[in-house]
RNA sequence: GCGGAUAUAGCUCAGUUGGUUAGAGCGUCGGGUUGUGGUUCCGAAGGUCGAGGGUUCAAUUCCCUUUAUUCGCC
């Protein structure tokens, strides 16, 4: 049993966008695709049935997360991700480098995609990560507990938890970072972590072969850097993983373009997930130069926060004007929710503080993105993505 | 009937010996959230300080009257 089969099925002429799947010993994922994200072996508020009735095709854990509680071992001996928390598709794991940047430089807003932020990083007694070219030293955020991080122990992780696309550990810069940091963290983490979670993950798949045979993903860096960005691809794209993660700080005005000066670098023959990412029109553009799969939090977050999409963009249900309002929240939408309750109940569960909120606002904004991703891979398949593109977006950002 | 207490934002309450545009929590309204540090963050609106009169340069604050609520006693 192979670790991981890439088939392209259809591209898009003029770009380098692309339908296909990806199979894995859990099932196949069609591409495009987007991967709801369940950090510690849950989509908050969803069963996994729940999960799959929103189409998701697969789901992605956080390494560093499961590590701390309840521990990879436990997950192991639990025999692996998909039987721990009763999912039977494919399954990710984040391999624990986001958490360099997120406990360590610690900027509220994360990626920050604009670049532009009043956001100042954490003091430096507030830090929870310290970085060295061997690794990070993480102050554990549940009990204060320190705990180092290598190339070795995120794959030793990722393989316990036992999922089936695993991605490099890496160091996730930011746009505040100036380009000689760029430079170094490449040269001096990033690129010899690639090669050092390659040699590990290769040395794990072999010692447990007792489990299905997991796949690694290199993740590119280079922040919004082109030589960067290129460089990183050919660095990672010379090396023998089994598909290549697109990660760090993108300028949101040109993310398209940073993709595309990856994905031009990169195999044509492997998948790449678009680490983070949800947004519609980031979406589109990341599709359209070359991007297979997204993970994000972001639909997930924003639905339990009360924040829905709708075809004219996202809104807040809280919002007074759904007191009252006794039609379904979205019409057009096939989810559970929109089916079953009205605007005015969602809007009553959410000032009410009931669970039931989150769940049913959740179900819907994950089959909101699930289906515009659906959609595209129709429309690349179709021919019809140019349009599809004008006029989703047309109306999805009439409003602003 | 007598005595006491209390009246400040929609609600529950602060308001320091009288001193600039009277505050908080909750609620209301609007916005944010992009490889998750589980119910979050930001902002806004809203008050003739029960009513009337008086003292004072100045009253939510002191005095008088009155109204309402509430407790106790006949």
């Amino acid at each position: 049993m192979k670790a991981l089969e890439f088939e392209i099925h259809h591209r898009l002429d003029g770009a380098l966008a692309r339908t296909g799947t990806i199979t894995t010993p859990h099932g196949t994922i069609e591409t495009p695709a987007f991967i709801p994200v369940g950090t510690k072996a849950t989509l908050k508020a969803l069963t996994p049935e729940q999960l799959e009735g929103v189409g998701a095709q697969a789901v992605l854990a956080n390494a560093y997360h499961l590590y701390l509680r309840p521990g990879h071992e436990l997950i192991d001996r639990a025999g692996g991700l998909n039987a721990f928390m009763n999912w039977k598709k494919p399954t990710f794991t984040d391999s624990g480098g986001f958490q360099v940047m997120s406990l360590g430089v610690g900027f509220k807003k994360v990626i920050d995609m604009d670049g532009q932020t009043d956001e100042k990083p954490l003091a430096k007694k507030d830090k929870l990560a310290w970085i060295d070219n061997n690794g990070v030293r993480f102050k554990s955020h549940l009990d204060g507990s320190y705990h180092y991080f290598t190339p070795e122990l995120s794959m030793q992780i990722q393989h316990g938890i036992g999922a089936d696309i695993t991605f490099a550990f890496d160091e996730l810069t930011t746009l505040h970072h100036d380009y000689d940091y760029q430079v170094e963290s490449l040269d001096e983490r990033t690129h010899p972590w690639a090669v050092r979670s390659l040699v590990e993950h290769q040395r794990l798949n072999e010692e447990r072969s007792h489990r299905p045979p997991q796949a690694l993903f290199g993740v590119v860096q280079g922040a919004d850097h082109e030589d960067l960005r290129r460089k990183c691809s050919q660095f990672l794209g010379a090396m023998d993983f089994d598909g290549y993660g697109l990660g760090g700080a993108l300028r949101k005005e040109n993310i398209g373009e940073i993709v595309r000066w990856m994905n031009e670098e990169l195999p044509e023959d492997k998948p790449r997930h678009m680490l983070g990412i949800s947004e519609p029109d980031d979406i589109f553009e990341c599709i359209e130069n070359g991007a297979d799969t997204f993970d994000c939090v972001s639909p997930a977050r924003v639905g339990r926060n009360g924040a829905l999409y709708t075809r004219f963009g996202r809104v807040n249900i809280t919002r007074a004007q759904y007191k009252d309002d006794f039609t379904p929240f979205d019409s057009e939408c096939d989810c559970y929710s929109c089916q079953s309750y009205t605007s005015a109940y969602l809007h009553h569960l959410f000032k009410s503080d009931e669970l039931l909120a989150n769940t049913l606002a959740t179900i819907h904004n994950e089959r909101f993105i699930v289906k515009l991703v659906d959609d595209i891979r129709a429309s690349i398949a179709d021919g019809s993505f140019y349009d599809f593109k004008q006029s989703f977006l047309a109306d999805y950002y009439s409003k602003k």
